[in-house]
DNA sequence: GCCGTTTTCGGCCCGACTGTTTTCAGTCG
């Protein structure tokens, strides 16, 4: 039940795109896009603002015209304005939309001159060999929507960042190997530190573009050259990752990193800010009418605009640059920041080592402290613990503090939240633990009321600590559960407890809207690795830049408290 | 369709690469 922001953004998306078919005014395109791009980034439900008489023209991009399509979408489940469009066009036209090459002048084309409305009908076209004589298209063309089609069915979407650097890393050091290649970045939604990216954006200083064009192509690991030109190539890998590479003189080196990082709405607010002063802003600097008065560095380029640097993390234009012009850009938080870690399994449950060696593991990673949070009976397929085998750990952990030094050991528990919300485990044995870190394992089709109750439920447990991975979602595998997150960051604040940001690369969970919406609430984040081996304390910085996303410092993050006070902390959530 | 410290009308970011052209439109990031 219930329509979402998602929901209407995609709308929005689908009316753009049609719009663009029906050579609509561009502007009047962007304009749905724009939307979309608003409804996505909201923290809290439009639903929700429209029934707390919310108006919702105060929201950027949304103007007299899409609230009233907004309310339409909520009350009725759809927009007649989508409907008449589909009377024009068929929804699958806007499958043919999406391939490359095939923008809306030449799907308007297919469409209305030659009856072409789905991918099948396209395919055909194209091997009957049609395609090429029609105005506008080729030989070379006609080949390209073939490879097109078959790719877009095979071809892994969107790479999670970690996997991405497998395939970054031995690409940078092949690139460095070229005797003019001076300074090479990976910019895009890598450098943003966004949970997955769609391709690889790569910046390269030289003294000498050709040559290092050339060297690029040549890279082994290269299936598809999609175009090369002198300063700009885009290929495709292997493994199906894609990578745009650009060439850049060193004096532009700033605001080529500046474009090349975004993100694409970003940049346009930046550049029309730069418009407004007269300034034009572009990938080889900042120009007064013909004078260059910026470029070499990003700080220049923001400068010249009359802003401080703004953290790539924040470059999303949610609110960023508005801060920004206000001074009052966060202290983002930094991986060195972290004391401590709050979520570890060991080999008593599903992780790798000994509740030794994970402490030593966590005392090389630099880390004070390392709560000991094993799964709880309900998950059977752990082998979780009873309160008999918890109990002994807790007596196994106190021996270990009286011989371990440099790192502190806490009594924990990565507890099941039970279906009907009680935890699976008596509060007696809960009590004795230095903190109670819940999760949801199960059950994870419940209706937005029944698990968003679970939760609150588990919430009121005098014992509970701290909720781990609060949407339960595993990126390209499983969807987030069902849950109103607003509600459970009020709780949280209510109750004083605590929200989880979980670092392993499928997880990122709080995502970083709903971390800046908890920093709003004054509910502290702990950012644990929930560490299975010794290893993956390294997955930390994942969840650091995460949080940076989410407008994070330092003081808004529980486990950068020194031990002291994180006991502090711990304890008042129990009273 | 949105938006406003110059504006309620007239703007809306900016440039590279490709393929099919014969000087450029379409597409993309």
């Amino acid at each position: 039940m219930g329509i979402h922001n998602e929901d209407i953004a995609v709308i929005f998306e689908e009316i753009a795109d049609l719009l663009e078919i029906e050579d609509a005014n561009p502007f009047r395109v962007r304009a749905y896009r724009n939307a979309a791009r608003t409804i996505r980034g909201l923290s809290r439900e439009l639903g929700d603002l429209l029934a707390e008489g919310k108006d919702l023209t105060t929201l950027p991009s949304i103007g007299k015209d899409l609230a009233a399509k907004i309310k339409e979408i909520l009350e009725s489940g759809h927009v007649s304005a989508l409907d008449k469009l589909h009377r024009e066009i068929p929804a699958s036209v806007e499958d043919i939309l999406k391939l490359p090459g095939l923008g809306p002048k030449r799907v308007k084309q297919l469409y209305h001159e030659h009856d072409i409305k789905t991918l099948a009908q396209l395919e055909s076209a194209a091997r009957s060999g049609k395609l090429q004589a029609l105005p506008g298209f080729g030989k070379r063309m006609e080949q390209n929507i073939l490879e097109n089609i078959h790719a877009l069915q095979t071809k892994e979407k969107r790479f999670l960042r970690h996997k991405a650097t497998f395939y970054a890393e031995p690409l940078l050091h092949y690139l460095k190997k070229h005797k003019s290649v001076r300074e090479t970045v990976i910019a895009g939604s890598y450098r943003r530190g966004r949970e997955s990216v769609g391709d690889l954006d790569i910046l390269i200083t030289t003294g000498d573009q050709e040559l290092v064009m050339e060297h690029f192509i040549k890279y082994e690991e290269i299936s598809q050259v999609v175009s090369s030109g002198q300063t700009r190539a885009t290929v495709i890998l292997a493994c199906g990752l894609q990578v745009d590479l650009r060439v850049v003189a060193e004096k532009s080196f700033g605001s080529a990193l500046y474009y090349f990082t975004g993100s694409k709405a970003h940049n346009i607010r930046i550049r029309r800010l730069a418009q407004q002063q007269g300034l034009k802003i572009n990938e080889y600097g900042v120009y007064r009418g013909s004078k260059r008065i910026a470029g070499d560095s990003e700080q220049s380029v923001s400068k010249a605009v009359g802003l401080p640097f703004i953290p790539p993390e924040l470059r999303e234009d949610r609110g960023e640059i508005r801060a920004a012009l206000n001074h009052q850009l966060p202290q983002l938080i930094e991986a060195g920041n972290l004391k401590g870690d709050l979520h570890v399994h060991t080999i008593a449950t599903d992780g790798q080592g000994t509740i030794k060696d994970m402490a030593l593991a966590a005392r090389k990673y630099g880390l004070d402290y390392l709560a000991i949070t094993d799964h709880s009976r309900h998950l059977a397929v752990t082998h979780g613990l009873d309160p008999g085998r918890l109990s002994r750990q807790i007596d196994e952990i106190d021996e270990l503090n009286t011989i371990l030094k440099g790192v502190t050991l806490l009594k924990g528990i990565e507890v099941d939240i039970l279906e009907n919300g009680t935890l699976d485990l008596p509060d007696d044995i809960l009590s004795r633990l230095d903190l109670v870190v819940a999760a949801v394992h199960s059950q994870f089709h419940l209706t937005r009321r029944k698990q968003t109750e679970r939760i609150l439920r588990a919430m009121d447990n005098r014992n509970f600590s701290i909720l781990a991975h609060p949407s339960g979602r595993l990126l390209f595998e499983r969807e987030p559960c069902n849950l109103d997150m607003e509600k459970i960051i009020r709780k949280a604040s209510e109750r004083g407890c605590f929200l989880e940001l979980n670092s392993q690369p499928q997880r990122l969970d709080l995502i970083d809207i709903h971390c800046q919406q908890a920093k709003n609430e004054g509910v502290l984040i702990s950012i644990n690795s929930d560490a299975h081996d010794e290893n993956d304390f390294n997955n930390l910085e994942f969840g650091v830049d995460q949080a940076r996303r989410g407008w994070l410092e330092k003081k808004n993050v529980l486990n950068t408290h020194p031990l002291k006070s994180l006991k502090r902390l711990l304890r008042q959530t129990m009273s």
